[in-house]
DNA sequence: CGTGGCTTTGAATTACATCAAACCTTGTGG
DNA sequence: CCACAAGGTTTGATGTAATTCAAAGCCACG
């Protein structure tokens, strides 16, 4: 309420937004796909499939390029095939919150008439199915175990939300970050046990604004981290899990 | 991580659980249900509408009584028709964050099948409409508008989960708390235009855990805003919205 | 009309933010 | 292939919003 807001924005450099996403043509083969059987489409079987396949394109992002923006009206629906995106909510200052960040096999675009309730950007180089809400939502009718599916994956959604507000609202700098490390090892199951070692694709500024938090934070609670012996961070964006107990037990509040 | 867990704990009292929820037989009549419109029962017309009475049973919890905890078996789902409810997650030293507050309307138990994601308890006396899944799911074989309204809640609760993730997360406690009185306002549709009252059921305690501060954070703002003429607090559980305008300038962040 | 639980108010402390600057990477053009 | 911007990251010094500790009001209820 008393800092500087300009300041604030200082800290995230602008990334461009390319004109358009890349859009190609249908994908060749959805019964091939790499993630089907982890995304929605998993709700149906392969003679069903067609109905789908008849009405995706695949479209590709750059890292940095948005997708939609929040406020945007709502046409179409995603999975990502590939990449890593983040959904972020801005306050007019330029305060950002990350409130996800997707993998392959993900679904975005659920919202209300309102339009997109997030905003949507590339943070590395991703691959997405896109599906038009005009086209898709007729075949609800046909096929009810899509939208169910779709239930299962709002459900899903909203108890990882509660888990961040508990997080956001009532954990330490450290809480934060190994919940995160440990979340991150979780969803792209990380190889090499007993030390896996975790690609951290997102930027020190994309962490901090996911956890509440300043990129000096998240960059010093690494560092303590570091000398406590629970990780090595041999570059930015790799992490080792050498003490995996250690976090959990600092993740879980002590 | 520093801090003391005992004394998170003292500041809020053990409500008590009492043995079992008192409940009753089912409802005279869904059809004259004075929350039918705004509930998932909308759905279905005033025919379909047996399907769904022939298995609800109305359930009565006093202030501070418990519902269900994180992680029980989600047998049911609940509507509320009456009072208010408060959903909340625990850390294992008792630090809290509350998830939700719900309203007559209002659904609660959507969940997957780790159980619960969080718990639910009574604020003030309530009154709730009971189901079984086991006997709702094949219901929606039926009426796959009763599914697709669920999906519409559950976006809506998603959309909801997003806006308190920024709040958690970017808000200031000046803008917490007038996030937080303006979106009770909405909520409850508050009487009294131009300055309206509004009935804050929920204590301080609560309030503190609803925005991710302490209770007097909480109590030293409402002092703030008083003085600044924002609002009137003729008691603990009322508030008079003096300067509308001056809040929603605190709260999307200047 | 006490007594226990909320709520408010005050003083001291602290975790994290802010301000500042050095240090790496990575990509680019000479 | 090297120099050198330009970001991104780390590290250090300082500031502060919110917490913690403490205690006094204030109801509300038996």
């Amino acid at each position: 309420m008393t800092s500087d807001p300009s300041r604030r924005l200082s800290q995230r450099t602008e990334t461009p937004r390319y004109a358009e996403p890349r859009v190609g043509a249908a994908i060749p083969m959805c019964a091939a796909c790499e993630v089907r059987e982890v995304t929605f489409c998993s709700a149906l079987n392969e003679h069903e499939l067609a109905s789908i396949q008849a009405i995706v394109r695949q479209v590709r992002l750059a890292p940095g390029q948005t997708l939609f923006q929040e406020g945007d009206e709502a046409e179409n629906v995603f999975n990502v095939v590939g990449g890593v995106i983040k959904l972020y909510k801005l306050l007019r200052d330029g305060r950002r919150q990350i409130t996800g960040f997707l993998f392959p096999g993900d679904f975005l675009g659920i919202a209300s008439r309102d339009g997109y309730s997030h905003s949507a950007e590339a943070v590395t180089a991703v691959r997405l199915c896109r599906f038009p809400r005009r086209r898709l939502e007729p075949l609800f009718d046909r096929y009810p175990k899509l939208e169910h599916r779709l239930l299962g994956i709002a459900t899903d959604e909203l108890t990882a939300a509660q888990d961040q507000m508990l997080l956001l609202g009532r954990k330490t700098a450290a809480e934060k970050l190994a919940s995160f490390l440990l979340s991150l090892e979780r969803r792209i199951g990380a190889a090499g046990e007993p030390a896996p070692s975790l690609s951290v694709p997102m930027s020190r500024s994309d962490v901090a604004d996911y956890l509440g938090l300043t990129v000096e934070t998240v960059s010093r609670t690494f560092g303590r981290f570091r000398k406590l012996g629970l990780v090595d961070v041999p570059d930015a964006h790799t992490v080792v899990l050498r003490r995996r107990q250690g976090l959990e037990r600092i993740a879980d509040g002590d």
